[in-house]
DNA sequence: GTCGTTTACTAGCATTTTGCAAGTGGTGGC
DNA sequence: GCCACCACTTGCAAAATGCTAGTAAACGAC
């Protein structure tokens, strides 16, 4: 993940995709956006027993990033963590066009290489 | 990026989303797939001058990768490497919609973040 | 209240991937 | 043939990843 020193994120370019890559450009950090488009809100135990099986160091560097970055928030803001599960921000709701339209590409064109994968709902 | 034994690609569950990110989830591969979209044709040289700077031997792996993996293809499949572009294969122009959404994400979420960002064409 | 369990992390270290710089080898133009 | 150039490959330092283990705080049971 590329980090700068001021912005917690050095920006390759200008262009929007590749500074949307610079922020969400790899497996973990959209996986977990997936996680709670699909359940809506999500512990941090949850997350980590996810099928994909994501490290707990990695995990928890990636929520604070995707938090910082205004993405997903806690349900309750001011409580403690245990318990406190985290949800999508408007921002991060909007993402779900995006893992729609590479689901429905993964679904038609990893078939073959990928025999098990399942549709979209 | 995942690797496998059998197959190029360690598949990491069987959800699709997932399945796609173990493919193109990271900054690099996407980017190739940009330029390709963006300029229908390109060589080797002119992807690694692109503004995000790729290297070279990440570059070679890359289209390595998304060579085998049918997302593109060589113009003149039987010539050789010097001044024989890539272009997309039929899976690869279907890519055109998820970086049109993620594009369109990024313009309307990070512009606070990332003041010089640029809008989707 | 205190004891044990659970949750949400952090820490340490081996392995893998990245990024940079330099090198190589085939090609096409002249 | 000679030379510049393009498409890579190689070597190595630095960063990120993936385990496994550890810890602190909170919750529940009693």
């Amino acid at each position: 993940m590329a980090q700068g020193k001021n912005s917690p994120v050095g920006w390759r370019s200008e262009c929007p995709i590749s500074s949307g890559l610079d922020i969400l450009g790899d497996i973990w950090s959209l996986l977990i956006v997936r996680d709670l488009i699909v359940y809506g809100t999500r512990t941090y135990s949850e997350i980590s027993q996810s099928p994909e099986k994501i490290s707990t160091n990695i995990l928890a560097s990636r929520l604070k990033l995707v938090t910082t970055l205004g993405v997903n928030e806690r349900v309750d803001a001011d409580r403690v963590a245990r318990n406190n599960a985290f949800r999508l921000t408007k921002s991060g709701k909007e993402l779900r066009k995006v893992l729609e339209e590479l689901g429905r590409w993964s679904h038609t064109n990893l078939k073959e290489m990928h025999p098990t994968i399942v549709g979209m709902e």
